[in-house]
DNA sequence: AATTGACCAAATACAAGCATCTGGTCATTT
DNA sequence: AAATGACCAGATGCTTGTATTTGGTCAATT
């Protein structure tokens, strides 16, 4: 039986690309993409240069491994926070979680700002994934809640994606710029951003204990779906072929 | 009665630095602030370079009259927009009439979004003014709302300015990147959005003709104020002095 | 009195050559 | 079989010197 030997090999090397990442996402904060050169990199994780190139075909596929590990981690997080809320399940308390998970996650924030100072020349070749959750089939999950009547349909699907999404990203966006007399702490912000969501998209009528239960189901299911793609997404980037 | 005459030539000094500033408008957007030169203001107004300092102090006196007149501008034309409105007065229409007049502006919108590309230095060294309207007494508005009954204070007025600057960031920054299939004109989009604020902040209760006529006042009252405080800024970049 | 545009100092852009750094490889070591 | 780090070519940055551009002025012109 190699089995416990076998294992702990491979645990054993998850675990120092984990460690590579972390240093990888230190540097990345502290002095920016540009500046964090894999020497850099290596020196910190304590491992030769040549071992980052057995995990990653080259330094892109390793940046792109940092963010894919940030918004997987981000949205474990929300299945998280979403599974523990003590309210209600809603789109709005939904929401309000997504949004303060990015926020935690300063490597994302980077990305949703567009941060040039940390990102360097990622942000130009990479203007995606500033639009936040809109791929990943929100979309779809929003009209399956229409279908089951947990979300008004006075609106097309189009047009209520947009609203969750521009008010993710006002608040990933403006908070930070705001003069200090009137900056509320993202804790208390997001919650009430979630309501915003909640009172532009939720039914009049409050729920069933039926509709609560099928709303968090679906939510739960899209999550799970979504952190599986994301997971799916993030081992790719060890692929060396390609 | 020389009145005639010197109304004529102070309309046509007025005439020739509004060219002058459309001229700055026009290269700005075309090459960018850092590339545009005095000499290429001056060839496209015909007028001598030196006419130039004769309304301006320096190169950046005449861009920042140039933005103050494009707030000011927007500004004037949200209240037409909202005295021309057809539907009744609320804050939600007033969002909405916010959000597209600035959506109209392509370098009010370069200062919301901080587009380097357009505005070069002056992102760096003025990132104010991306918080949009939430200066110029917004929050003193909402709480003479609040005051009136007129909006609702379940929230604290800080946090619903937030929510506010929030969902016109959001509409600014999120809207033109949104994928294809997904993506909403912005004359549709802004109404929902300004709905979206009107779900978050208005009272449960329907509005009775008075606080209509109330609520209508009251933000004609800070659209005159905003509008008047606007145009001194802008009067004011025109002093040699200082 | 208003307007012009030649003029100037300072800033910026460009070029060339040189030094350093860095992504990626692979023969050697463990 | 896994890990290392010396090594290399190309990229990047730096220095110095030069050419061009540009903001701003002001004597001359209208």
């Amino acid at each position: 039986m190699t089995r416990s030997k076998t294992r702990g090999t491979r645990e054993r090397r998850a675990e120092r690309a984990e460690r590579i990442l972390d240093s990888a996402a230190e540097l990345v904060l502290r002095i920016g993409y540009d500046k964090t050169t894999i020497d850099d990199v290596a020196r910190r994780s304590a491992v030769a240069k040549g071992t980052i190139y057995l995990h990653w075909r080259n330094r892109e596929a390793l940046f792109t491994a940092l963010l894919r590990r940030e918004r997987l981690a981000a949205l474990t997080r929300v299945r998280e926070l979403v599974g523990a809320d003590s309210a209600p399940a809603s789109l709005g308390r939904f929401c309000a979680h997504l949004a303060l998970a990015y926020h935690e996650r300063p490597l994302l924030m980077a990305t949703v700002l567009g941060d040039h100072e940390i990102l360097g020349r990622l942000a130009r070749s990479e203007p995606a994934g500033r639009t936040g959750p809109a791929g990943s089939g929100f979309a779809e999950y929003l009209e399956a809640l229409r279908g089951a009547g947990l979300v008004r349909t006075d609106w097309t699907v189009g047009a209520q994606v947009n609203v969750v999404t521009s008010v993710l990203a006002g608040f990933f966006t403006s908070a930070p710029l705001m003069p200090a007399e009137l900056a509320v702490p993202a804790p208390d912000l997001a919650p009430i951003l979630g309501e915003t969501v909640e009172r532009a998209l939720a039914p009049a009528a409050p729920f069933t204990p039926d509709q609560r239960a099928d709303l968090a189901r679906h939510t739960a299911d899209f999550l799970d779906r979504a952190v599986d793609i994301s997971a799916r997404k993030y081992s790719a980037t060890f692929e060396q072929t390609a």
